[in-house]
DNA sequence: ACCCCGCTTGATACCGGTATTACGGTTGCT
DNA sequence: AGCAACCGTAATACCGGTATCAAGCGGGGT
């Protein structure tokens, strides 16, 4: 309970009957010392379990060892994949992570730079979710760098570790296409949000390449919560039946499930009266009923490339090659099916 | 990118003309400084756009204005929101919260346990998953404050935030009885976890006030993963057709979910041929077919609490009341009805 | 025997804050 | 008028490390 005095260096000194600086010597593998004495040290520090303190080393060493992680929205199974991938791969490097959740709001999310910023912070790994001109981002670089997951920023040139989502876009488009639907809905993201914008451009893609026109498709805008996802669905699918869409392409999974959820309650068979497909294959995806046709992107993995690649940052190294989007997987489920 | 040196204290107090110690109360709001020097002092950082450097005070005041938080799997939904509370209520002090995923094993527990303490986090929030006697918690302990969640260990007396988890045990098997029941089955948690045995005896509690003897329960020890979910249930439901459990019962909803996968698969007819219910009620529990039976475990304000309790331990306050368990709520859907 | 060199080791300035103490300059009281 | 109390401000020790630099010491070369 109560914060019973560590010992520190100069106990440490004391005990081995050697200099601090000694055993400064023997905690960074710096310098030469003669065995008998890093042994004395060794013993001492682990006579009197002592642990160095962090904050003086930090103050001295101006940096942290930590980096922060912003995400929208951690209950979203993607982003909880992306922060454990986030927290793995900086814990190989003995980095801690801090986490903010902005709640989907932009107002949480500058409280939270602003948080981040004083800590001093390493860097950050920046997930905004869907706001178009985020400002905690110019908080947050003024603090060192800023790795974007997910998504870019036109006109900010930050690394970004993405998925090939356009890649999985056309493919998922594609696939309904090769089962013979002719009637599209599409709930997709916010345009002004990069990542939204990628994927759109990719479903009018594979419609495009599959003979479809795209300006056909009927479009809602969503902002990636399963709310969102019902009640677009119920614009969409609620019209007469020769024009009602027979596939609903939803930008992401949580959408889909909303979407799905409408369906239930209105008795519409899936995939029977219209498909349904998603997008990031999150966990849940494929327990529901009918299991969701979804593009799988890696969360984990860019979680993990993300805390590679910033770690690397702030050791001034260079690392391009960790930007070349992550490859996507088209996973075809019960969710899609032929039309009618 | 490049780390551009920050201003100092210093550098405020040669901009505004005045001492470092002025500059020092005027960002503390202590002593008195007159308003002329304040407006100086504040134009100062204003214009040279100062931020404290935090690791210089927590090294001078000897705390981090930081916790820890070590949960064993961020993607198990129940843990995701307790973190997003434990974030949340950590946000309103102005309190950092630094993630430890033990991605369900002892060895990432102990390593993330070393970095925690050499941090120097003021406390540490701790949901262990079910090791028997973690190494990691007297690691811990040695640190300062801890807070258990949804967690105790008989002869460790810490304080601990739990939910209500017995009288939610006895709730949904009484709840079973009074469908119909008679032949029971159970997916129960490791017996050393101290939850895993406050939802059993729940359990048995349950059954025996409906006249049901309890050591007729068939029981299997999972794991709480969906995988051992569906393993046990295997082992449960595979017994010739009179004498095969009408209700499996089971300790979190990822078992039940595994257990929901095999019936799936093996075309068994929930709640029809058996009814399944899980424990903590996750997001993902009222989307699936049929919709979960379970308790509701109130994870983000869990988390909220814990937080609370930690940052008034760290600042000396004493709050018992924050220690009486949460309520927990059956949630009833569709996968509990009558038997056959 | 002497000197130089290199390898260890120790002393110390410094990182950027906080908090205690010290110090002029008023003001209030007798 | 003389002294205390008080207020605003400055100076400075300190937190616990790191890193630089000086000093000590032993060995080899001449």
């Amino acid at each position: 309970m109560k914060q019973q005095a560590r010992p520190t260096m100069k106990d440490v000194a004391e005990q081995a009957q050697v200099s601090v600086s000694t055993v400064s010597y023997v905690l960074n593998n710096r310098g030469q010392v003669s065995e008998a004495r890093k042994t004395r040290v060794l013993n001492a520090i682990r006579a009197l379990d002592y642990i160095p303190n962090e904050s003086a080393r930090n103050l001295k060493r101006q940096s942290a060892s930590t980096i922060g992680l912003v995400v929208p929205d951690l209950v979203n199974q993607f982003f909880s994949q992306l922060a454990r991938g986030v927290v793995n791969a900086a814990a190989m490097h003995d980095v801690l992570v801090v986490l903010c959740s902005a709640e989907n709001t932009e107002e949480a999310e500058f409280g939270n730079a602003r948080l981040l910023r004083s800590k001093r912070v390493d860097g950050v790994i920046y997930e905004s979710g869907f706001q178009e001109s985020p400002r905690s981002l110019l908080e947050l670089q003024s603090l060192g760098p800023v790795v974007l997951v997910d998504e870019r920023f036109p006109g900010l040139e930050l690394p970004a570790v993405v998925a090939d989502g356009r890649r999985g876009a056309r493919e998922i488009a594609a696939h309904l296409v090769a089962l013979g639907h002719k009637r599209f809905a599409c709930i997709a993201g916010p345009v002004t949000h990069w990542t939204s914008e990628q994927r759109l451009s990719g479903y009018r893609e594979g419609l495009a390449m599959g003979g479809i026109d795209p300006d056909e498709m009927n479009i809602q805008t969503g902002d990636y919560q399963m709310d969102s996802g019902y009640k677009l669905a119920a614009i969409l699918l609620d019209v007469p039946g020769p024009k009602r869409p027979t596939a609903l392409i939803c930008a992401n999974d949580l959408m889909a499930i909303g979407a799905l959820e409408y369906c239930r309650s209105n008795t519409i068979q899936v995939p029977e009266d219209v498909s349904i497909v998603g997008f990031d294959d999150i966990p849940t995806a494929r327990l529901l009923t009918p299991r969701l046709t979804t593009v799988r992107q890696p969360a984990y993995e860019m979680g993990m490339s993300a805390a590679k690649l910033l770690i690397a940052m702030t050791q001034g190294k260079q690392t391009p090659e960790l930007l070349k989007p992550h490859p996507v997987e088209l996973m075809v489920r019960e969710s899609s099916a032929g039309p009618g």
